[in-house]
DNA sequence: GTAGGGTTAG
């Protein structure tokens, strides 16, 4: 208790001193005094008169007009009143003004407190108000210290000072402190105060003093189970709150919506599906009507669950949406990968007049991120800018990734100098840009500033180094910053960055390495460590590798259909043609599919996909013209079809004719006669570039005079003049 | 009482 008292004390003086105006009578009539405020209202100039032709008021008339009071201007009227005609000495009505001035949202906390002073014995009902009023406004510590001087002066707590002062805790030390006081006050079996108690515990984050609480109290009412459940789910321990919900099934206690919203949050945490669909079967067997943020945390879990559409249903029949609905739905579209529907739904999001916020933001960057959707980007870039929406640290990553994944670095490198905080992700995010569109040795500096920036790296910023250190050919570099990672940062390296450093040694040519290093790892290697090296053998023809390594991969997955395409085309690039066949054989008789090639191109803001020999887009016929036309001028630079890589059994013009059709040739087709001509042309696709696209494209950038930046599986292609910034290693 | 965001190569 000593320690609790040793707070640093304001002068509150519970005084009986001489109070500001003595009553000068008892009579039960008096005019309004002059010192009335000059700032009235209508309302109490129709009730009281005006300062200049005052009207005679009677006690039990400024009672009923304390009652109805509205505004500061009024109540100082009555108070006045009040001091004239003596019921400010009466307790009860002397209450009633600090009470309206500490609580009321026109009140005034100032005024409250001066009033206080003035009180000759306050009661405990008066000085309740007050800590309600410091609490309310948000003033912890003032609440604090008035208790501590109401404690002083002789004036004890009852159960209604508690709930507030537990509100007002700012530690977990007071908290305790209070607790104490409350015991021995004796108030700590009542249900109202048990349940703040819980409350305060819980959002010190001591939940095991939350469950003690929880678990003594012998009259729980549903406040009490829900702010059980609400405790574990905020404090990320989902189960322990489905645990608690399931007794409280046990003990047949009717949940109410607030119950159920603080289960239904558990339930996203914890995905679990199962207890989400039996409140929803709740809900409706309880007849809750329609109830908002009840139906907005069904729609999370949905989504968290991956059943996007049940949110969807919800979402829709959802009578006014709020910008918690409209997130969390636009949200679920990105996780489930469906970018375009989360675009469609900003776009609907929009027509209905609700803007976004920054939330909002990130989650639309990232389906164009996703969809390479650079003209959607920069347009919400400015629509970020127009709606005056700060971008934060978050945002800033979220736009720097965007403008670096689109294959515009110069953007990302300009939303990256102007951003006033950046935090590791920020640097991460431009680190990893800049190894995928090739510049290396750029995203090195910027890893060497950001060390100087005292920023700490983390283990994903190191996959973005080794990757510029791949990508840029730089063995020494990579292996030194590997050693680095360990012996200067303490991070341990993952299969992530062993993936890498094979990669490095890899394309530097040395296999032998890499293979050791793979035999040295800590870890079994996964498909994309031996993938890799795969990667390395064919660019290198190392036949012998190559089979040791896609034999074990086979080990792995069987089922990788890559793994046996990648076989295949190192045999036929070293004119080994049986072994070729027998591979794409092998891949028949297991019934095994290469995922379909497909490429993305996105012209005035629509995003178009092309697969292999596609035929749906409107404009088809033309782009099979263009490509002819295309193939003819190439072959007159010097293009030679380089059929190596076709998986079918064909003829060779077939094979000419199925390596022509490949999604990304059509793309940059449509790209060609889609924009004007110098425009860059930008694509995305979700393999790796095949060996003939990539020189054609080359020649392409060559002959029709435009950049193409074509964004594959792993990295940015950056054509110019009939080169490409990987270098032809990919 | 409902969301709360951004960085991982191959």
């Amino acid at each position: 208790m000593a320690a609790f008292l040793s707070f640093h004390c304001h002068s509150l003086p519970l005084s009986s001193e001489t109070p500001l105006v003595k009553s000068s009578s008892s009579t039960t009539t008096t005019t309004v005094s002059a010192a009335l405020s000059a700032t009235e209202s209508a309302a109490t100039t129709a009730k009281l008169g005006n300062i200049n032709n005052p009207i005679e008021i009677e006690t039990y008339t400024c009672l009923t007009l304390l009652e109805e009071c509205n505004t500061m201007s009024e109540l100082k009227q009555i108070h006045a009143q009040m001091l004239r005609n003596g019921l400010f000495f009466d307790e009860f009505a002397a209450a009633k003004i600090v009470s309206f001035s500490a609580l009321e949202d026109s009140g005034s906390l100032d005024y409250a407190l001066l009033v206080f002073t003035r009180i000759p014995n306050p009661t405990i009902f008066t000085c309740n108000s007050m800590i309600r009023g410091f609490t309310n406004k948000n003033l912890p510590k003032k609440a604090l210290h008035f208790y501590e001087h109401m404690i002083t002066h002789d004036l004890f707590p009852d159960r209604f000072t508690f709930p507030s002062l537990f509100k007002s805790c700012g530690s977990l030390d007071e908290g305790r402190m209070l607790h104490c006081h409350c015991t021995k006050f004796g108030f700590s079996c009542d249900c109202y105060v048990q349940n703040t108690l819980m409350k305060m515990y819980a959002s010190c984050g001591c939940l095991i003093s939350a469950r003690k609480v929880f678990d003594k109290m012998e009259n729980k009412n549903i406040v009490s189970w829900a702010t059980m459940i609400g405790a574990y789910a905020e404090w990320d321990q989902p189960i322990e709150a489905l645990k608690v919900f399931e007794r409280m099934e046990i003990e047949n206690v009717r949940p109410n919506e607030i119950s159920l919203v603080n289960v239904l949050t558990a339930c996203a945490r914890a995905r679990d599906l199962e207890v989400a669909k039996r409140v929803h079967g709740i809900i409706e067997d309880l007849g809750i009507g329609y109830h908002l943020v009840l139906m907005t945390a069904l729609m999370d879990v949905y989504c968290k669950c991956g059943c996007v559409s049940l949110a969807r249903e919800i979402f829709d029949e959802l009578p006014d949406k709020n910008l918690y609905c409209w997130n969390i739905m636009i949200k679920g579209y990105v996780e489930d990968s469906e970018y375009e529907a989360a675009l469609l739904l900003f776009r609907e999001m929009q027509l209905k007049g609700v803007k976004g916020d920054k939330v909002t933001m990130v989650s639309l960057l990232l389906s164009c991120t996703h969809l390479g959707a650079l003209e959607l980007g920069k347009w919400l870039h400015m629509h970020i800018e127009k709606m005056d929406i700060a971008v934060d640290v978050a945002l800033g990553t979220a736009l720097v990734d965007m403008y670096a994944k689109c294959g515009c670095i110069e953007s990302a490198l300009r939303v990256f100098q102007e951003m006033r905080e950046r935090d590791v992700m920020t640097w991460t995010a431009l680190i990893v840009g800049l190894a995928m569109t090739g510049q290396g040795e750029t995203a090195l500096d910027f890893f060497h500033e950001m060390q100087m920036s005292g920023l700490k790296p983390d283990a994903i910023t190191f996959v973005g180094v080794l990757a510029a250190c791949s990508h840029a050919g730089l063995v020494d570099e990579g292996i030194s910053h590997f050693n680095s990672m360990r012996n200067v940062y303490g991070i341990k390296p993952s299969i992530e960055h062993f993936g890498c450093m094979v990669d490095i040694l890899g394309r530097a040519g040395e296999i032998a390495k890499a293979e050791e290093l793979i035999k040295e790892m800590p870890m079994a290697p996964d498909i994309f460590v031996l993938g890799g090296l795969l990667g390395a053998c064919r660019i290198h023809g190392d036949l012998e590798a190559a089979e040791r390594t896609a034999k074990r991969l086979l080990e792995l997955d069987s089922e990788r259909g890559g793994t046996y395409v990648l076989l295949s085309n190192i045999y036929s690039s070293l004119g080994k043609w049986e072994e070729a066949k027998a591979i794409r054989d092998l891949m028949v008789k297991r019934k095994i599919k290469k995922p379909p090639g497909c490429s993305l191109i996105e012209i005035e803001g629509i995003v178009y996909e092309f697969t292999r020999g596609d035929l749906t887009n409107p404009h088809s016929s033309k782009i099979y013209e263009m490509l002819d036309d295309m193939i003819c001028r190439l072959k007159h630079a010097g293009y030679v079809p380089d059929k190596s890589e076709v998986l079918f059994d064909l003829d060779e013009e077939e094979k000419e004719n199925a390596i022509s059709l490949h999604s990304e040739k059509l793309a940059i087709a449509f790209g060609l006669i889609s924009t004007s001509p110098g425009t860059p042309i930008r694509v995305v696709k979700n393999l790796r570039v095949c060996g003939d696209c990539h020189t054609a494209t080359k020649f392409i950038s060559k002959v029709y005079n435009r950049e193409i930046i074509v964004r594959d599986r792993n990295r940015f292609h950056h054509f110019k003049d009939g080169y490409c910034s990987c270098k032809d290693f990919w």
